[in-house]
RNA sequence: GCGCCUGUAGCUCAAUUGGAUAGAGCAACGGCCUUCUAAGCCGUAGGUUGCAGGUUCGAGCCCUGCCAGGUGCGCCA
């Protein structure tokens, strides 16, 4: 539709060209734009070409923007354009189009969104818990809106490959190693899986021992130079170690309805072997430095304090490799082996200034083609309702499975409190499906990159841009359907939009595929969650003033219920997006 | 010290990346249930967009300088 009105427009720029109306100086260009309005009294889209072009044309907006409406061409798509404000022109949709968009998006599983003329192989960094300890609030957003854009891009037709870059080594290993074997002597096997069930607690436990005893921190020390030299014993050991940390990282992607899997877990050992040719490849290519034995790729473009030249250490001097030595070997191998032509990190808006540096060597080392687009999506931190991180009463991280529980419980007693006639495991699946996905909402309707508030009464209240709300919207739309015992795959005769909610939503229906569009090239999904919550505002006004089954018109009738049935489609479409769950009835 | 991010209604958040009168929800106030789920709908009130300049037809958004908060900055991940 906007390509069209562009053409529309820049058919009518010439005609003014060549009768003389319109003079432009060579080198102007004329990038005519075309954007939605936000009120509906200026119609369906609007151009400001008219006062961009007003000056280098010598005329006044208006002037110009009066001389473009009367060279328009006709248009069946357009009911009619009027000149409003300084020199905008308003273009109002023809309610034909509308309704041929609204019967294509019915008649499609896929709703009439276009796939890419070309699909792109976009891989995606998120979640990456650290396996060391258990998952924690912290792993929230990455986790979740990770998931939501990797939904997004495969329903847009792009192929995606997730990696979850969990952390797999490091020095911390030895610790856990040495814990876990001192553990094994002294109990049996029952009660290590006991022990090892609360990661946390293993965590801790580990950690106290490496404080309290000079043998033990020798120990766990000469643990990971075995473990690095590959030394078969500690690769058991350690294996066993992640295989039940990751069993309850899965558990917990369960619980969250994440799709990550076994296959998906890339961690940062998959790239040890890969370290030694990163720094090699960097000195090939002329880019690295030694500085006090340490070596460096030195970047002009980041500043120290002194104002020199910022390092990135690749390889420590005493010869140990770091973070920035693995996500190198990550970005070229998914560049590279995986084929990635966007690499997309969902990481802590903190790591900013590393991923610049990473991105910019990588680039400058030929690691990833000139196509090949690497992008940062940060995200800030989560707060606690006193805008203070997160924290447990007594100063702790909070662990991600106790979050959701309490959400499921809560949930649990607001729904047993409206429906005391459900039996309890209907109830306990509602819970889950609204406490679940209160959390997830909460977190995925909020701008990705600034800090947020986390607060329980907000995200499972009913009222305004929460899951509940938007699940309960779609249980009404179902529930007419239920009601009429109708089938809303199976709705017929013509849209017949009179009444003005039946417009304001039908115009918003078909915005649908152009809000996913954006959620996949700016990895934002908040705006398809603010698009749903429109939706299901105007749902519900809709469903307030225009009886749907009640009404004696029988083709309104029908094309109230192909409007409803759009409307339930795009909402579950829209919830299955986001990872949340649709519910028939709460 | 330098860099990055943030500052919008009492509170939680938006604002199509330079467009029209800065929008929602909560909280406050007032209406609407013999009618498809009132877990809903309709309305009222609430703003010098941290402050001061600048750029232009037009600024919450861009530039400069302040103020406040967050965060990062050579061998952690």
């Amino acid at each position: 539709m906007k390509d069209r009105l562009i053409s529309l427009i820049d058919q009518a720029l010439d005609t003014l060209r060549d009768n003389g109306t319109l003079t432009l100086p060579e080198d102007v260009r004329r990038p005519v734009q075309i954007d939605r309005t936000k009120d509906s009294s200026h119609g369906d889209f609007a151009t400001n070409i008219a006062l961009m072009l007003a000056k280098p044309a010598g005329m006044k907006p208006r002037d110009l923007a009066q001389a473009l409406v009367a060279a328009l061409p006709e248009d069946p798509v357009v009911a009619r354009a009027e000149i409003a404000g300084p020199g905008f022109i308003n273009f109002f949709q023809s309610a034909e189009w509308l309704n041929r968009q609204l019967d294509a998006a019915l008649a499609d599983p896929h709703l009439a969104v276009p796939r890419p003329g070309t699909a792109q192989t976009v891989v995606i960094d998120y979640s990456s818990p650290n396996l060391a300890k258990e998952m924690h609030v912290g792993h929230l957003r990455s986790t979740i809106i990770g998931d939501a854009v990797v939904r997004t891009l495969e329903f847009l037709g792009h192929k995606v490959v997730p990696q979850n870059h969990v952390g797999d080594w490091g020095t911390q290993f030895g610790m856990l190693l040495a814990y876990l074997e001192e553990q094994k002597d002294r109990e049996s096997d029952g009660e290590l899986s006991r022990e090892l069930a609360n990661l946390e607690h293993f965590y801790r436990a580990a950690k106290k021992r490496f404080d309290d005893s000079d043998e033990f921190a020798d120990r766990a020390r000469a643990l990971v130079v075995k473990l690095q030299s590959g030394d078969e014993y500690c690769l058991k050991l350690w294996r066993e170690f992640n295989q039940v940390s990751l069993s309850h990282c899965f558990a917990v992607y369960r619980r969250l309805g994440v799709k990550l899997g076994p296959d998906d877990v890339h961690g940062e050992s998959a790239y040890n072997d890969d370290l030694a040719r990163v720094v090699a490849d960097l000195d090939a290519a002329g880019l690295l430095t030694e500085s006090q034995g340490a070596q460096c790729v030195f970047l002009d473009e980041f500043k120290n304090k002194e104002g020199q030249p910022l390092p990135v250490i690749v390889r420590k001097a005493d010869g140990g490799y770091l973070y920035a030595t693995t996500d190198l070997a990550a970005v070229r191998y998914r560049a590279g082996a995986l084929g990635g032509d966007r690499l997309l990190y969902f990481v802590d808006q903190r790591q900013a200034l590393h991923f610049q540096q990473i991105f910019s060597v990588a680039r400058k080392a030929g690691f990833v083609g000139a196509q090949v687009s690497m992008e940062h999506m940060g995200f800030g931190t989560m707060n606690g309702p006193d805008g203070r991180p997160f924290k447990t009463r007594d100063g702790g991280t909070v662990k991600l499975v106790d979050l959701l529980d309490e959400a499921e419980q809560r949930a649990y007693d607001l729904v047993s409190g409206k429906n005391p006639g459900l039996d309890d495991d209907a109830l306990r699946g509602i819970a889950r499906a609204v406490g679940i996905g209160a959390v997830k909402y909460a977190d995925l309707s909020k701008n990705r990159g600034s800090d947020y508030i986390f607060n329980f009464d907000q995200m499972l209240s009913f009222e305004g841009n929460t899951a509940p709300y938007l699940l309960y919207a779609y249980t009404r739309v179902a529930s007419v359907f239920r009601k009429a015992g109708l089938d809303m795959n199976e709705t017929r005769g013509d849209f017949r939009l009179d009444h003005e909610a039946e417009q304001a939503l039908a115009a918003r229906l078909v915005q649908f595929g152009e809000v996913t569009l954006q959620v996949a090239e700016k990895g934002t999904p908040h705006l398809l969650c603010a698009y749903l919550y429109d939706l299901a505002g105007l749902f519900s006004a809709f469903y307030e003033h225009c009886p749907i089954l009640a009404v004696d018109d029988e083709a309104i009738k029908a094309s109230r219920l192909k409007l409803a049935a759009l409307t339930a489609k795009t909402l579950h479409r829209g919830l299955t997006l986001l990872g949340l769950t649709p519910l028939e009835r709460m």
